[in-house]
RNA sequence: GUGAAAGUAGCUCAGUCGGACAGAGCACUGGAUUGUGGUUCCAGGGGUCGCGGGUUCGAAUCCCGUCUUUCACCCCA
């Protein structure tokens, strides 16, 4: 019986596994060298825990199972509630700011299309316990310094930001109900995905004031910070004026302290479809705008608090590896990823010959080949060697197609106590003792 | 969950007005007088034509169902 493999999942052969581990590398880098720290949590947790911020239908879109004791649990679609858990539990311990990170495998029950599957890897990092808008900067930076790392220039992609601070003050000030904001917010987010007319439509269904709707879609077709107070008039305020003052702080921080602002832009149509994001939010796409969203994030001064701990303030990003991995792959950045791979030694011996000098168990060429593989192992090189007893030519087709560095060569000449050593890339050779060979490398 | 298109070898595909043992390229395996690779040449293995049912003397080909993939919608944590 053949059994297919589950839809929406991978299999990872070994140049997948390569692009895969390339990738999460290069996550971890940047992470480390933006002073994050890594954490992880279970790869399941309570059901309920996923009920608290989040409505049904995003609960039907969970691989939810019952233990054999009935308890009601979940596969994590995400991290960020796992984070808040793990923090309020040892909040009075931990030292500020809290910068971590982590690379979740998670799995949604989602319909699988391009750039989404079922299961998937996500890159996270959060910083809790600071109020400051530098924070925001930095998360933005470190996702940046990723991004750039991985190969994706400024011509490439765009960082796009707005904040949920600036949309709820301006909405409020030209008079939409408290209410209302959460539900308006879903709307506004699909802006970038819909066309302007039905976009157009479906603000007039729930904005019936035409005058108000027009001053909505004025505020979000300006194209810069500085542009927002003429494109909304009237309805500026002491509110309104201090959020824009504070995303102006995050434009100023990313460019001239942290010189990245040619990737960045501000664009009133990021809004986020969550409920829980309070100040900056951000989204990196790709310029051409064919792709979903490379990575969002944002600002979530209440989610610890909801989760049951005190007000923390927090900051953070997710970016999931199947949009960036079709990204890299258009840029012909793939290859870029992948580190190192192949042998550092691959051993030829010579079928058929034998050894029998003074001191030295009688033993053959591939004999010798085996002791020598596993001496160079054990000094932390990799090295391999062929099972067939093919000629000497066949084993260095086999050296190259699994990417040795240098070949070593046992033959005749060990009976002299040498070694041939042969540098695949440039096919030069060199004749060096044994012995001579294994101190020059160091554990 | 809704709608549309596709499914032939590991991969990319050809083959279909229904007709004989189903084809190519790439990849894979083996070989080209047993001590020198990446090239080339030769040979070979590999497919219940996604699966199930129907129409027919006869189905990869036509019809129905189903699964999977892709695309769009819902949603996007």
């Amino acid at each position: 019986m053949k059994i297919p493999p589950v839809k929406g999942t991978r299999d990872f052969y070994p140049p997948d596994m390569a692009v895969r581990n390339g990738i999460i590398d290069g996550w971890k880098r940047a992470s480390i060298r933006n002073g994050f720290e890594e954490y992880d949590g279970p790869i399941f947790e309570h059901l309920q825990m996923y009920q608290i911020k989040s409505g049904d239908e995003i609960v039907e879109q969970l691989f939810s199972l019952e233990d054999r004791g009935g308890r009601a649990l979940a596969i994590r679609p995400e991290i960020t509630p796992t984070l808040a858990r793990m923090v309020n539990q040892r909040i009075n311990s931990l030292s500020r700011p809290i910068k971590w990170f982590s690379v979740p495998r998670l799995c949604r029950a989602e319909r699988p299309q391009k750039g989404r599957l079922r299961e998937f890897f996500q890159w996270n990092i959060d910083i809790i316990g600071v109020d400051d808008v530098l924070a925001d900067a930095e998360v933005i930076f470190t996702t940046v310094d990723y991004l750039r790392e991985a190969g994706l220039t400024a011509g490439d992609i765009r960082v796009k930001m707005s904040s949920r601070r600036l949309l709820a003050a301006v909405l409020r000030s030209i008079g939409i109900a408290e209410a209302e904001l959460d539900s308006l917010y879903v709307l506004l987010d699909k802006k970038g995905r819909l066309p302007a007319e039905t976009f157009k439509e479906l603000l007039a269904e729930r904005v019936s004031d035409v005058g108000t709707a027009s001053r909505i879609e004025a505020f979000m077709e300006a194209s810069s910070v500085s542009g927002v107070r003429q494109a909304i008039g009237a309805a500026w305020n002491d509110e309104v004026a201090e959020a824009i003052n504070e995303l102006s702080q995050v434009e100023r921080l990313l460019k001239e302290e942290m010189g990245v602002g040619e990737y960045c832009q501000f664009d009133p149509c990021i809004v986020r479809g969550l409920a829980y994001y309070t100040g900056v939010v951000f989204e990196v796409h790709d310029i051409v705008g064919e792709l979903r969203a490379i990575c969002g994030g944002g600002r979530y001064d209440n989610l610890l608090g909801d989760f049951g701990g005190g007000a923390i303030p927090a900051t953070g990003m997710g970016m999931g590896d199947c949009v960036l991995e079709i990204l890299l792959a258009e840029k012909g950045l793939l290859d870029r990823q992948i580190s190192g791979g192949g042998l550092d030694y691959f051993i030829v011996f010579v079928p058929g010959l034998k050894f029998d000098g003074p001191g030295d168990v009688a033993s053959t060429s591939r004999g010798q080949a085996v002791r020598l593989t596993a001496r160079l192992r054990g000094l932390g090189r990799s090295a391999d060697f062929s099972y067939k007893a093919a000629g000497v030519g066949k084993q260095l087709k086999q050296a190259s197609e699994r990417n040795a560095r240098e070949c070593i060569i046992i033959g005749d000449e060990l009976r002299r106590g040498k070694l041939v050593v042969k540098d695949m890339s440039t096919g030069e050779q060199r004749l060096v003792g044994m012995e001579e060979f294994l101190s020059q490398l160091k554990p």
